[in-house]
DNA sequence: ATGGTTGCAAACACTTTGCACATGA
DNA sequence: TCATGTGCAAAGTGTTTGCAACCAT
């Protein structure tokens, strides 16, 4: 199991002409097994917990190059700092709640169709969209 | 018309208890003037333009103040710091150009349906949303 | 071997805070 | 008058960069 994962991330890497590094695969690693976007500091603690040494430039840098190159996703979520996920192909967004901070998936983004009318009402060349909702999740509503 | 305008803004900043100060007066001025949103350091030199000294701090906490109290809206558009618009009731949302920068309005925001969707299958209640379309307008498109 | 990558320190950019002074209501 | 707002300086965060040492290929 776990050789296959390591097979599969140091091959994801290659194919982006990114070095197979012990902290790149272990960043692959964690963002894989994460249900939410990490920030930086998460990411350091996760690595630091792994027992891996490193630094925040590093792990910008390594979040940068990913993202660059389409490995993962930046999402912003109005924190005043950047959060990363793998990007998946199923275009899905998230609920945030503003009372305790919990972030829920929600999938089946149906903005597929509203794209299209843009870009042909606006003549304007779709290549991503960011859409997050800030309420409150079924355990705040009290 | 000048009268009749700032005596609106006044109203509005006496509406949500705040003063009515010459530079939130300004500010107002300058957000309901512009088409697209601002930073800081936009209002900032709009500010400088229209004579009036003032600093950072102030403008952050004037856009703070005014965003609590709903007067306006923060937009982020991955740009490493945050933008102002006027609260305005037509939930437009924006087109950012990746090449030329240009920020365009579009309006009629079909989300509301999909947000009472999510209200019932999620039990969450959704407070605001962002969507944010990032790609090429018009005039990058060659 | 060598070009990409890291770690460390320093620099940067955006935002917030403390405090004395000023001002709108 | 007096709570609120302002200007200035300093501090707090998040992020980037320069450079020498290091390591994957």
């Amino acid at each position: 199991m776990q050789m296959i994962s390591i097979h599969n991330c140091k091959d994801e890497l290659k194919n982006i002409n990114l070095k197979a590094t012990p902290a790149r695969l272990a960043v692959l690693n964690i963002l894989e097994k994460s249900d939410t976007p990490l920030d930086i500091s998460h990411i350091f603690s996760l690595l630091n917990k792994k027992g891996l040494k490193t630094d925040f430039a590093t792990i910008f840098r390594t979040m940068n190059s990913f993202t660059e190159k389409g490995l993962t996703k930046q999402i912003n979520l109005n924190e005043g700092k950047a959060r990363y996920e793998i990007s998946r192909n199923d275009n899905h967004h998230h609920l945030i709640c503003q009372n305790c901070g919990s972030i829920e998936d929600i999938s089946d983004c149906p903005i597929d169709a509203l794209e299209k009318e843009i870009q042909e009402k606006k003549k304007f060349i779709i290549k991503t969209h960011s859409l997050e909702f800030f309420g409150l999740c079924k355990n705040c509503q009290s």
